[in-house]
DNA sequence: GTTGGATTACTACAGACGTAGTTACCGCGG
DNA sequence: CCGCGGTAACTACGTCTGTAGTAATCCAAC
C-alpha cells in the first residue's frame, strides 16, 4: 500500500493555504491561494480539498453549506514527515549532511545556526514551553467573506 | 516550461547508483540498484537511463557497446539543487525552519551541530579545500563483470 | 415565482511516472 | 554455421497528478 497519506505537492500547497486561514470554505482557501499567486479555478481547489480529506489530511465540516474545512494535523508534524522522507530519500538519511549543504549553498548562515544552537540550549534548560519550534506561523486569522 | 532536468525520484534512485559505481553500463547501475535492495528488471534501468539522458542529467559513450553511463554532474550539485527546491516548497524557503524542525524530530542532535559548526570555522580559516563538504559519498570503484 | 450566483458531486483528461514487455541485433562458444 | 545470452530501441500501460468542466442544488434578491 502507498500509504494513504503522502501528499501530492500540490494537495500540501493546499494544507498550506488552509493552515494559513486556520478553518475556512473552499472559497476562503481559494482566497488564500490566489494570495500565494496560485489561481486555481474554485472546482479545482474542491478537487484537492475533496483529495485531502479522502486521505484525512483534512476534516470537514458538513453540518450546514458552504462546508468548513481544517487540517487534521499541525503544520509542523506534516512538514516533519516530509522533511524525514526527503532526508532518507535524497541524503540518504543523514540529516547532517543535508545541513552541511545548506550552509555551503548559503541558504543557512553561521549565524543563523549560532541562532538554533541557542534556542536549543533555551530549550534544553527551561522545560519544553510550546512543544513545537516556532517555525512560520502564520498570520492572525484574517476570515473575512460570509 | 517544466525545466527539463527535475528528476523523478526513480530517476533519482538510478542516478544515485551510477555515481557509487562512478561510470558503469546498464549492467553495472543494476547490480548497484539491486546491492541497494531495488531489484528493476533490465529494460527498467535502462529506460530510466535513457530518460536520465534525454534531461542531460548522465552522459552515455556509444563508441563501443555496451554503452557506458556516467553522471553528468556531481553529486553534491544535484542533491544541493534538490534541497534549495525542497526548502522552498515546503519550508518557504526558510532553511533555519527546517533545521529546526530536523533537530525536534532528533534526526540531528545538538552534538552534530557543534561538530558542522566546527566544520565551518574550519573551513573559514583555511583556504576552501575540497570546495564541496565531504558527504556520503561512495565506497571503491567496484566494478566487476565483463 | 424566476433567475443567477454559490456550492457540491461527478466526470474528464492530457501528461507524467514507474515498470516492464517485445523486437531486432550481434558476437561468441560449440 | 547456428543458436543464445546480452544489449539497444521501442512500445505498452495502469496510476497518479494537476486542473478543470458539467450537472444538479439551493438560497436570496427581484
Amino acid at each position: 500500500m502507498t500509504r494513504s497519506t503522502d501528499l501530492t505537492t500540490a494537495e500540501l500547497r493546499v494544507l498550506k493555504a488552509l493552515w494559513e486561514v486556520d478553518r475556512g470554505t473552499v472559497a476562503d482557501v481559494r482566497a488564500e491561494l490566489a494570495r500565494r499567486g496560485q489561481d486555481l479555478a474554485y472546482t479545482t481547489v474542491m478537487t484537492l480539498l475533496g483529495r485531502l480529506a479522502a486521505k484525512a489530511a483534512v476534516l470537514v465540516d458538513r453540518e450546514r453549506e458552504p462546508f468548513v474545512y481544517r487540517a487534521a494535523q499541525r503544520r509542523e508534524s506534516v512538514l516533519r514527515d516530509r522533511l524525514r522522507e526527503f532526508v532518507r530519500e535524497v541524503f540518504d538519511g543523514k540529516a547532517d549532511s543535508l545541513v552541511l549543504n545548506l550552509v555551503a549553498d548559503e541558504s543557512l548562515s553561521h549565524a543563523d545556526l549560532k541562532a538554533i544552537e541557542r534556542r536549543i540550549a533555551e530549550a534544553e534548560v527551561h522545560p519544553p514551553p510550546p512543544l513545537e519550534p516556532i517555525t512560520p506561523t502564520g498570520k492572525l486569522p484574517k476570515k473575512g467573506r460570509r
